[in-house]
DNA sequence: TTCATAGTTCGATGCTAATCGAAGCATTGA
DNA sequence: TCAATGCTTCGATTAGCATCGAACTATGAA
């Protein structure tokens, strides 16, 4: 008999593309209601009930109960590494849905990965803050410089307050569709808030894509390349 | 309709546990014929043979062929990074299939997991290194401490040169038979390979096992106990 | 109370895919 | 040439499961 973790139980849970949609659309970070889920993966409430419940037991996503609604959540990053890591994979050996819609160059533009900025635009900003020195990235990871810390208290990013969560400032994610690194932790989720105070960029609903504006994008672009 | 890459064309075929079970045992880092693949998996010939042509088709796995035998290796770095990630998953969730773990004593022991060392050593190579805070884990992972570095490259490691490819540098693996983390990720491969290098241990030929010397062993404790 | 919305359960249906026996190639060795 | 081994293809069977219509429960609003 074999022995060690069951990984083909999981793999299966999400080896669905009813259900790989569903998570995919909650990578978003955002809590969304088993109706919206349905819509998301294009099938009916009863069949997402079905799927939800599995996904569910299998510990793959969280309930919350609100009212006469059930908000679904990720039940941990792990979920979103082996999402990252799967649409690696998929990108790496051509496995794209065949209909690839108009949204998608929007989408490998810049994109939301959770709560921080992917895409292009992600990657770029990435490689912006490193060469204006405000990152540094070593054997550790990924970490502010003292001018970084400067810069983010000047954007208006209050670093206090994100170190007191118990979560990373920085943290490297591997984009997949740039297929570089771009910047996740705390701090990188700081940052795409403040572009959408700026009024730089807003999320596009229904969709994890990130629109700039013309100006907004200006403005990012001086901010990675003065 | 959906954008993106196909996650759950990947993860389905992941998910059967007969091709889970040939994945897994393909992390041993070592080149598998059809029909070991098909023992290791406990099913027929013909059916394996079906699993394969699958796992090919989705450049899961590639062939190589040499005389009358078909060897197949992973298709690469992400392959063992998803199934590892979908191992710690698993194990979290508590999706174990373990009643026991391996039953040879030599392999609870010491045994390579793809290219780094697991079981009982692998183990205790996590501990010490942390108990030495070479190492140093955080929710988001495992990383090397300034006093890691300085360790590695005292102890013949490159680690510019580990860093310059994509695979991370330290990642946790679970190990089944233990139930704590090994170290994985290329220093932790670059780790075995030195102690190879450095005469401390050897792979037991057509198995896992990984055989110290008496005074490898002696090494070894000397230095995660020091 | 009554109606509307959110979500689930049940049952039927239809499709996919895993499995293995039997037979067929292909390579190697005698 | 013949036999043995490694592996694949074919065909039939089976089981699981995704899907949806219909009916049911629960919450909230009028």
């Amino acid at each position: 008999m074999k022995e060690g973790p069951d990984i083909a139980r999981v793999a299966a849970l999400l080896g669905d593309p009813a259900r790989a949609n569903m998570l995919t659309a909650l990578m978003s970070g955002r809590a969304l209601t088993a109706t919206e889920l349905a819509q998301e993966a294009g099938v009916t409430p009863q069949t997402a009930s079905s799927h939800l419940a599995k996904l569910e037991a299998g510990q793959i996503v969280k309930p919350r109960k609100e009212g006469r609604h059930r908000y679904f959540t990720l039940s941990g990053p792990d979920i979103v590494e082996a999402l990252e890591v799967l649409m690696g994979i998929a990108n790496r050996v051509g496995h794209n849905r065949v209909r690839t819609g108009p949204k998608d160059p929007e989408l490998r533009k810049a994109r939301v990965c959770y709560d921080h900025l992917a895409g292009d635009m992600g990657v770029a900003l990435f490689d912006g803050l490193a060469k204006r020195k405000l990152i540094e990235s070593d054997v550790n990871g990924v970490a502010l410089t003292p001018a970084g810390i400067d810069f983010a208290n000047g954007f208006g990013i209050d670093l206090d307050g994100l170190r007191a969560k118990r979560r990373p400032l920085c943290r490297e994610c591997l984009d997949w569709s740039a297929r570089q690194s771009h910047l996740a932790g705390s701090f990188g989720a700081a940052l795409l808030d403040r572009f959408y105070d700026l009024g730089w960029a807003r999320r596009v609903p229904e969709s994890r894509i990130v629109r700039f504006s013309d100006a907004g994008e200006q403005s990012f672009r001086d901010l990675i390349n003065p």
